[in-house]
DNA sequence: GATGAATGAGTATTCATTCAT
DNA sequence: TATGAATGAATACTCATTCAT
């Protein structure tokens, strides 16, 4: 048995070193334009080898966005699990760990894009598209239950806690894709985390209950 | 000279008809998986004529999006051009001119993405790439300029027009991807466009200067 | 029959408005990169036109080969037409003339090459090739003659007619060839005239026979 | 090392497969009517091998070209390392070499006369280009030594050596090419070995230096 | 397990040729 | 006759994937 858990553990390495690679690549390239090959050298292993630890490319890729959404939920959690805090706290906390979670890994959006496809989809393994489903439906969770919170205590405003999170996700997901398309077709100066600061404090404000009463 | 006009209206025409075509196969199978030979035989032609009227598929992919920018300018341009309205007014007239325009051809982000990739940049006109950049430019200073009108006025928050403009554009972005992309994997209902009413919604409010003093 | 002569006259000034463009677009860019849309532009046609006047683009260049093997009969013939000249001048007569076509269209060696491939001859009407291959029957005749009674005379060493006629069109072609590359490969000075004088000379040499005696 | 070494000369024997079919292709159907797939299936591979040892179509073509000029390579310096050997015995020793080389490869001349194309230029590997180049130049250099020596000597000629290198470079390859068309056209028996045997013949007399006096 | 040579299906693009007007 | 838009067959090249060693 400790010579199973061993190889196990080394079985894991590779994968991760794969991985590794794999992110560099895409990185650089898109989905489309990386070849196997290219991972490959980058991993320093044989096109062949992939194989042994990933069924094809696109499941090579999925498994990208898996690593980042466990990384996602990990952070989300350790943020509902801060007892003490009110849910306006916990809001900001979320949004601190999802910046985190950006710059733990740019590709998070674009990863989680990809998955729209149907072919995507379709030659994923149908225990790491489970997987993968189950974080994201978790992540979700996590946040939807401190919207929850807010709404009931009456700090946030009194909407669909479910569409909150949406809108929340939606704004995190749609500064970073813009910013960094603008960046690309003007050429100019990277304003993401500046945008991305305005953006949740707008959005923090949008859903506060005032004293004095609100819009609503 | 009527023939001269007949030829180009009839030239004209077709362009329509294969954009048409492509449209929809692009919608469907997504740029890579989608091949000339697709949209030829959607659009009853032969592979060959497609190449008569677009340089390459990157080209016929984008003026797709062409097409959409110069809907979309002259929605906001329209918006602008309300003379008596304040810009809260026509900033709410804004957020009905995107809807329409999303209605009108819901792939428009997905389509702005894509020319993030500096190879579809490279295999572009310089003319198609200045004409898309010229319009992607005005539309944004069209409404960076309903931004600056209601910080001038003291109606919206005090920041940088040009980031409020930007911010308004992710949040748009942002659900239309981050709800499509929802319905893909959770295969639940399409909660788009209420999703996009709220996400407004807090928006204003949060642009919003109250008349007791903000949190600015 | 006016009427028709007008209109067969008229016929051959478009197959030669065709030929001349033709004739320019196959020198800059060779028989295969040459498109009939290049010569049709070339030729202020429309690509459709050309077929009226050619079969086909192996006919086309094969009409240009004719062309200058009319033109180098043309001028053979009028070598041999030289009465009072013995075998010796008009072979140097016939060196002059060989130049002067070499001057009027340099594409002859590349296009009499081109008919060698099979596939070439089988895309030409019968008629054409029948017609191609008389000129060169009666060109090469007329060359042979020249040598035959030189031959007879006692002036050349005694060798096959046919085969001297050979070598000398042989060393004609061989020189502009191989200066013609040499020149693309190393891009140096172009030394094909001086090189076919001397190459002439030296052949001339090589034929005659010595008043003491040759070396056969 | 045994391995390496193994790999590396099964991976040559490779090579020289594909070019062996590559060679019996591209000398029926000549370059443009060559496929990649003939090729592949003519060396039993299938066409995306071709690609694992050869840059393109071109760079596969030119590797033909590169075997045969080493080889002519080869068999010039042998010729002039015949020590004892004055300039006239090495001049028909190196008439017999140039035969040999033709025997060896039929496509010599043609495959030369390929390299002319810039658009060939282009698609070769720099590297590739040199070799060429460099063998070209060796071969040639080694040829005009032969005929400087014989100038040198009183043997020949006074005439520049490179001119008379030059002129028996093209003698060569005119017969070579004007027999093979003749051939084509005429579809007689060949004379070429004859008509080249005359040739060198003749140019072997008309550059010797007579006892009392050439025509010069 | 690891390799990497081989595969061969897949595709954008070109261009000689046709034919309705 | 002339046009030129449309055709569609033809082909070089790529790359995810496999499998014998």
């Amino acid at each position: 048995m400790g010579i199973q858990e061993r190889k196990e553990r080394e079985k894991e390495r590779r994968r991760q070193q794969i991985m590794v690679a794999a992110k560099r690549v895409f990185s650089e390239k898109g989905f489309s334009r990386a070849t196997m090959e290219d991972i490959a050298q980058e991993a320093e292993l044989s096109p062949g080898t992939l194989y042994l630890y990933f069924k094809n490319k696109e499941e090579l890729y999925a498994s990208l966005s898996l690593r980042i959404l466990q990384y996602l939920l990990l952070r989300i959690e350790h943020v509902n699990a801060l007892k003490p805090a009110g849910p306006d706290e916990k809001l900001k906390a979320l949004m601190e760990a999802m910046y985190d979670v950006y710059e733990f890994d740019p590709l998070i959006i674009i990863n989680m894009f990809h998955l729209q496809s149907s072919d995507t989809l379709k030659n994923l393994t149908p225990q790491l598209l489970d997987e993968i489903k189950d974080l994201i439906g978790k992540s979700m969770g996590s946040i939807v239950k401190i919207f929850r919170d807010g709404v009931a205590k009456g700090l946030f405003i009194d909407r669909h806690p479910v569409a909150l999170a949406d809108t929340f996700w939606s704004l995190f997901s749609g500064v970073i894709l813009w910013m960094t398309s603008k960046k690309m077709i003007s050429e100019g100066k990277d304003h993401l985390k500046e945008t991305l600061v305005l953006a949740f404090d707008l959005f923090y404000r949008g859903i506060q209950v005032k004293a004095t009463g609100g819009s609503d």
